[in-house]
DNA sequence: AAACCGTGGAA
DNA sequence: TTTCCAAGGTT
């Protein structure tokens, strides 16, 4: 065992986190799930849908029987949709392939959609023991820190310097108690900002410490600036205050979640608009922007109240006309939900349609 | 290889 | 306000 390793152990079982939702009990299903949701969002984040999550879908064969719009509600707000989506044709992989259960080896795991080589290993390690390194943000920092190296860890000559030293401290016993011993030492000694340096077991190994350059790595990804695109949000609501919500296909942002049918520019809004119902005027909502990891959206809400639906529309199964007590269930785009909610009541004027 | 894929909190 | 980015994976 390295003499990082053995400090870092010792430094778990005082100051490590212990609790975790995901840790008691510590099976297979939990473990990937909350692995999956720890993708790129920080445990404070997940612990709530976590357990939203298993109360709602306790095991792997919950999940699999479960519909796709039920595991998307679950995830509404969690973001990258795409995880729920593999997440739920995983759990059908594993009924088919595999008697219902997650599988041990690393090769059969990965194969699995949305699982890759360090949520493999984080599987492996902490729901079965077996030593396999991990190499998440919170590992990034740590070896690069404690290593001193050099460089952004996307550029693939680092991140494989990182994976050699990521197996290399990783030790063959106690190895689930040591992967998340470096995730915790990560995410509350080792932070990114204002490490607490005096407080790590690591320090007197820690070759950013020694060199002053704690603040200087990790290399920061090399910045680029994010287009800004806009587009018009058309909210159609008739006179029972059900609203039309569009599900959205499964490319592209927000994949298989409800959301308003949207426009170029508030001319094609309206005759989107009248293609869904009867309307007679729109109310524009104040707009406000969106910001994605890749682009900002600019988002115009155009209200158009007392709407009456068009009946050809009625069975479409991605077209549907909702209850504002149907939201809840429904997976939704987080600013499409804060919209909605935070929607104006329906006036007197609007409901008896004064302006004609 | 580089773009794509959400959201919210911190500084 | 702006910027950065957190338990990454897929294409």
């Amino acid at each position: 065992m390295t003499p990082f390793a053995n400090a870092l152990l010792a430094w778990f079982d005082r100051h490590g986190r212990h609790d975790l939702p995901w840790q008691h009990p510590r099976d297979a299903y939990r473990v990937w799930l909350s692995e999956i949701m720890l993708q790129q969002t920080q445990v404070v984040t997940v612990i709530p849908y976590f357990q939203r999550f298993v109360a709602k879908l306790p095991s792997l064969r919950d999940l699999a029987a479960a519909d796709e719009d039920t595991v998307l509600a679950l995830w509404s707000g969690l973001g990258y949709y795409r995880r729920a989506r593999f997440l739920h044709k995983a759990a059908q992989l594993c009924v088919d392939q595999h008697k219902g259960e997650l599988p041990r080896d690393f090769d059969a795991l990965t194969a699995l959609p949305g699982i890759g080589r360090s949520t493999a290993g984080a599987i492996l390690a902490q729901a079965y023991g077996l030593r396999h390194p991990i190499l998440d943000g919170n590992v990034k920092r740590v070896l690069t820190r404690l290593h001193g190296i050099v460089g952004h860890p996307g550029e693939r000559e680092v991140e494989k310097q990182l994976w050699l030293r990521a197996d290399e401290h990783t030790p063959a016993e106690r190895t689930a108690d040591y992967t998340q011993a470096i995730m915790d030492l990560g995410a509350t000694v080792c932070a990114r900002t204002r490490p607490l340096c005096a407080a790590c077991p690591a320090q007197a190994d820690c070759v950013a410490y020694r060199d002053h350059l704690t603040t200087q790595l990790p290399t920061p990804k090399p910045g680029k600036a994010i287009p800004t695109r806009s587009t018009v949000m058309l909210i159609l609501r008739d006179a029972e205050g059900r609203v039309l919500l569009q599900r959205r296909g499964t490319q592209g942002v927000w994949s298989g979640l409800w959301s308003l049918p949207e426009a170029e520019d508030s001319d094609s809004a309206w005759r989107e608009a009248q293609r869904h119902a009867q309307i007679d005027d729109a109310q524009s909502l104040t707009a406000f922007m969106h910001v994605f990891s890749h682009y900002r959206l600019q988002i115009q809400p155009l209200l158009f109240d007392h709407a009456a639906p068009a009946r050809v529309i009625a069975d479409n199964a991605d077209l549907r006309w909702y209850a504002a007590t149907d939201l809840p269930a429904l997976g939704l785009p987080a600013p499409v939900r804060s919209l909605l909610t935070g929607l104006p009541e329906r006036t007197e004027s609007s409901l008896t349609n004064e302006e004609n």
